[in-house]
DNA sequence: GTCTATAGATGGATAGAC
DNA sequence: GTCTATCCATCTATAGAC
């Protein structure tokens, strides 16, 4: 507990010079994409100076690298924790729509503009589409923790092809994934306003009732 | 039919100084992405002189833009035409697989490696994804294409919500849009290669299967 | 219409003083 | 660790000869 406590005290406090930079470019790359920014957008956006992104970091891209590390390793960690204990409360063998709830809440939960979530997931969403081969490389790599929720979701539904759950989990990650704000304007654009998209434990319901019935068909 | 011949003839002969910077240019946004092409890249690509890009086009973003305008006018097109077979074919009242069949076979047809399209989708992803400002003003203003598409779904679905139609469209969307080579990629790499990428009918019925029953829950 | 040459701006990264 | 100054590459767009 002192550890955990410590190490993040050191690693992220948020008034060193190397966190300024780290939140200053999550924010300008979550906000304009990755090309769009520069360095001295960094910078001036911390309020540090020019050289020190170089200095802390060793590139513009190692930056951006770290940054998509962090905040894709947190996100895999709260989805990996919630399949734990929906694991755990069904004896091992939690119903499909606990999974995809595991799958699906942690990222969308992360859009309320009011948590402290909110930069990190938007930067997520650009990062995926608009990622370097390095990102891509990085996300290629992530198989392990995607495969937990395959065998999950095979185990609760026997009769289905693995193929046909890896195509079907490929979906749900498409329906996540195309939750960015200028596809929530569109979608308000689209309605003429009928659409809220501000209830996000209702976004939560629906897309997991969506994905239930899209599995089960 | 002359009309239509020596329209296309004149305006997309491939082998104008300007179709060959509109094609070159296609092909490395679809490639590299949008802010990682230069105008040198797109010249030389097209085998062309430097100056002719601005000649033709006013700047790299009319370009673009002219580029976007085009291919998705073409996707939405396609669409509009199986909508309108569709109904045609059903009184008026075309059911819900044939709505989303409608949908989802273009953009999952163009992305066969050996048709014409290749290029075409994946720079109509790319754009999608990583568009600017103009690109996304232009993707809100699409409006009426997909409000068909919500009308003909709360025909054939009268007790659900407008509202959940709206959300359950913005979904099929989300999965349509991901299907970009990177994903492919990934799928492939995450079932140690069970997962067969290139059998497109297959991918149609698979995603149209997926989201008739997500709307029918 | 096509070319060369270049203006003018902006970019990433670093050297070296403090 | 922090700062200034700067190198050097690259970019878009245009002027002006042919």
């Amino acid at each position: 507990m002192i550890d955990l406590e410590s190490e993040a005290a050191i690693r992220q406090d948020p008034t060193t010079t190397r966190e300024l930079l780290f939140n200053a470019a999550e924010r300008l790359f979550a906000l304009r994409g990755l090309q769009a920014v520069s360095v001295r957008d960094i910078t001036t956006e911390a309020g540090v100076n020019l050289a020190s992104l170089n200095y802390y970091f060793r590139s513009k891209d190692t930056l951006l690298l770290e940054i998509f590390e962090r905040r894709f390793g947190e996100l895999n960690h709260a989805r990996g924790a919630l399949l734990d204990k929906a694991t755990a409360r069904h004896d091992g063998y939690p119903p499909l729509a606990a999974i995809l709830d595991a799958l699906v809440r942690p990222p969308v939960e992360w859009l309320d503009p009011q948590g402290e979530r909110f930069i990190a997931i938007q930067f997520l969403i650009r990062a995926r589409a608009e990622g370097t081969e390095d990102i891509r490389s990085l996300l290629r790599g992530d198989v392990s923790h995607l495969r937990r929720f395959a065998e999950a979701l095979h185990r609760s539904l026997p009769g289905l092809a693995l193929e046909e759950v890896y195509w079907r989990l490929h979906f749900v990650l498409g329906m996540i994934y195309n939750n960015c704000f200028s596809e929530f304007d569109r979608l308000a654009a689209l309605s003429d306003g009928q659409v809220q998209t501000h209830d996000l434990q209702r976004l939560v319901t629906r897309m997991v009732g969506f994905a239930e019935a899209g599995f089960q068909n």
